[in-house]
DNA sequence: TCTTATTTATAACAACTGTTATGATATTTG
DNA sequence: CAAATATCATAACAGTTGTTATAAATAAGA
């Protein structure tokens, strides 16, 4: 148990230097550094960096995972597909920590296949959760006739993703407003019924 | 001029380590051994390593404006923002290769706050390419009434780097077909004759 | 041609990296 | 309590990093 607890401990503080001073600034000695210790610790609960990187960048896909499944099914149609997609949104600040440490091990995974693997079955996790919910509204037959779920799961979390970017990337911006609007009126071109278009 | 074509001759090189290895790894020794020489050669036209890296990103910037500009003024309407849109895609190695030293900046600029500024800037830039279009077009009276160019800017960029980053992370990936239709699917959407709907 | 400037190579520096081995301390177990 | 184990600290290793200084080689200009 106290085993499983301090590992956390490290983990959290691998992700408070990879938020704050960037993945290449995360070594061995500043993450020990970060929890007021030194490498003996880091190196006892994980056998190399690359375990250690492995794991915290599991814990994206845990957290963003956790937060979906989290969405309560609401009366109304596609509300849920949409509460899904806000969960990857820098809503608040723990999002954010999840998008910059996403983004800094996407950038770190250009060139190392084992990583950028790793990335990839991440993303095919997220898209099945949300392919799964485009077949359920298909089948409840809300969604477009012409609509593919397999192609529509992939633009989704393309819209998302590139929304989420912006918050960094962009000086102008979107507010949390807008980028709900932007989804919002992405997911009501994809159903039948276009009332309440906005 | 010499001077000039040797100095490009750098950053290609530099471009082609980080595409292949990632900027990690890319180091003055390993870019110099890319392009058979020492390291003095790369000290010599870039005077740290910084310098070296922020003219590989602003290289990222001009290719992307250079391609955005060349884009043809046809006789339909939105075709033209369709086309500007798609070379953000990834549709051949050049556009690829763009996109994987973006990627790499990208995560490397987290926690690296002046360089994270530049890719704001450049961002601003492309994004000021597409707010002009979109004005044009509203002036032409194409837009719905209710689109606000300066929010539907940053949308577009949005899900142009959205779709393209889905080539990096995602197994069952989209085709470039199916990219181009996301494209111009919601492009429709945007305009008032909801004509030629796909 | 002689001189000047540009271009490239070499070697070394201090600082940092992941990792290992070893020993000390603390905790749990029998 | 004693023994065994888990936890942590210290020091050192071999390698890499960006950078500097210096000198050799090449090219350009007078």
């Amino acid at each position: 148990m106290a085993q499983h607890d301090r590992r956390l401990e490290v983990a959290a503080a691998a992700w408070r230097v990879i938020v704050r001073e960037g993945l290449e600034r995360a070594s061995m000695r500043a993450i020990a550094q970060e929890m007021s210790c030194t490498t003996g610790v880091v190196m006892h609960y994980f056998r190399n960096k690359e375990e250690l990187i492995l794991f915290a960048l599991h814990q994206v896909t845990a957290r963003l995972q956790a937060a979906i499944e989290a969405v309560p099914v609401p009366a109304a149609g596609a509300e849920r597909l949409i509460q899904m997609l806000i969960v990857f949104l820098p809503v608040d600040e723990s999002r954010q920590h999840i998008l910059r440490v996403w983004v800094a091990f996407l950038g770190y995974a250009v060139g190392q296949d084992t990583l950028m693997l790793q990335h990839q079955q991440s993303a095919a996790q997220l898209r099945d959760l949300m392919l799964q919910e485009l077949m359920n509204l298909q089948a409840t037959g809300l969604l477009r006739t012409h609509i593919d779920p397999a192609i529509e799961a992939n633009a989704l979390l393309a819209l998302v993703n590139g929304v989420s970017l912006d918050s960094l990337i962009q000086i102008n911006r979107l507010s949390l407003e807008q980028q709900e609007g932007i989804i919002r009126r992405y997911v009501n071109g994809l159903l039948l019924n276009t009332e309440t278009a906005q």
